[in-house]
DNA sequence: TCGGTATATTTATACTAATAAATAGAATAA
DNA sequence: TTATTCTATTTATTAGTATAAATATACCGA
């Protein structure tokens, strides 16, 4: 039984090599969100290849996020900007034969949100801080059932999202939103175990609220103390939540 | 010209749900990696379809990098961890479009890299120690060519990936590898326009020969400091390597 | 002129069938 | 034993055909 998964297939397959002429002629001419790819048709011409072939290519594009194919006149294939849902999806695969534990999510969004929270202060429009005070204000009355605590710690993780989408870093946008996603799908998933954490929930507000005044201040670095505090606090209380979120990455988000 | 690409088409193509179906049977019955899919020809009779629409679903999950498919008896899907090559390469295409700035990059790097350096500290075994020892050495020479230079900038990354892998926090080992990965391929991108910069090597070689010894002295906390003042050093030589990455993601790893 | 409806065209989607290429394992020869 | 060739299995690729979806355009009634 020869298990060797190492080696590399010397010969490409010619799907794989229709990608990469690709994104090759993407990158090269510079192209555009928009900009329409050559129809199967003439990819099969251009390539030699039979349309299954070039069938595969395009899905492997597709799939990858770098376009979306369309029927129709006019219809065929279009250069899209990878969505944040497309590369987000990629990553958990990733992540889900590697199991991150929830206090290594914890100590990431411990390290991560502050920085965003400083770096978004200056950028927050009115609108925005009108957002943010919704958010906190859907978190203010006691929550009765219990779709409504559900619904009160995705207000309060949506309030770290749309500041991960100010900070002006696209990166570290990109983490900061994947993070609190995560812990968004975690609390949908185990809603049915979650308990009462009154506590918990009170503290968050309390954060809340402090940091949408240190935004109207434009104070930068008290909105880094603030969220500080506020990332402790909320990895301390989710240290009991612990366990694996194992096996669980693939199959609901579907 | 309507054009709307927001549109969701509500018809879901028959292979992204064979895609969606397999992905929830592996999540479902806790696969493994080495595991075995069924053949094209059961997977044709299960979900009665054709060759072709099977063969695009299974592209779908190789390009994921979920599976890997190999020929010949006792080939067929077999699954795969996927690999951080693969989540690399799929999160640049994200990043493509976004054109992250150098000064981007190095924030994140000066956020992330002091606190890996703490968490792996503790956890260095003495190959991981002489293995960066090692790397450090190959920087202590002055560089006589222009190899020889970028073979230098490239221990130096090297260094951080080795700590990164080191830190043992799964999604913070990622970013670590992601970012160095990055500044390795600007480095060798943009080789050509690569001004000598001794002071900045000097420092960096400075820089490295602490962190060791505050590894083998397991002071976290040292080792954490010192991380800090290497990163807002390199921030600061690297302020004039700025410019765009752009056009570059998709373009030159293959 | 306006608003809707039919139609024709474009394009992807799906299927069938057959051949080519790769390879693990068995059979064979040295 | 060792190396080579054969064979069976499985994917990779191709060709051709037919169907379904989307939409621009022409058409028609008001």
């Amino acid at each position: 039984m020869n298990d060797q998964r190492l080696s590399i297939p010397k010969r490409i397959k010619r799907s794989d090599q229709i990608v990469q002429a690709v994104k090759r002629w993407v990158a090269i001419n510079r192209m555009q969100p928009g900009d329409r790819l050559p129809n199967e048709r003439e990819l099969m011409d251009q390539f030699e290849c039979s349309k299954g072939t070039v069938r595969e290519a395009l899905k492997s594009l597709e799939v990858q996020g770098l376009i979306s194919i369309r029927t129709g006149p006019n219809g065929g294939a279009v250069l899209e900007r990878v969505p944040y849902e497309k590369a987000s999806e990629l990553l958990r695969n990733f992540l889900h034969f590697e199991q991150p534990t929830g206090p290594e999510i914890y100590a990431l969004r411990t390290l991560v949100e502050p920085e965003i929270a400083a770096l978004a202060t200056p950028r927050l429009s009115m609108e925005d801080m009108d957002t943010l005070e919704a958010l906190v204000a859907r978190c203010e009355k006691d929550p009765e059932t219990f779709e409504e605590r559900i619904d009160q710690r995705i207000a309060e993780l949506d309030f770290h999202v749309l500041l991960a989408q100010r900070c002006g870093n696209t990166m570290l946008a990109f983490i900061g939103r994947f993070v609190n996603d995560l812990i968004r799908d975690l609390v949908i998933f185990k809603k049915s175990a979650l308990p009462e954490q009154r506590e918990f929930s009170c503290a968050n507000l309390a954060y809340h609220q402090q940091l949408v005044e240190a935004f109207r201040a434009k104070d930068s670095e008290a909105a880094r103390r603030i969220m500080r505090e506020h990332m402790l606090s909320a990895e301390h209380f989710n240290r009991e939540l612990e366990g694996q979120l194992n096996q669980y990455f693939l199959g609901t988000n579907h």
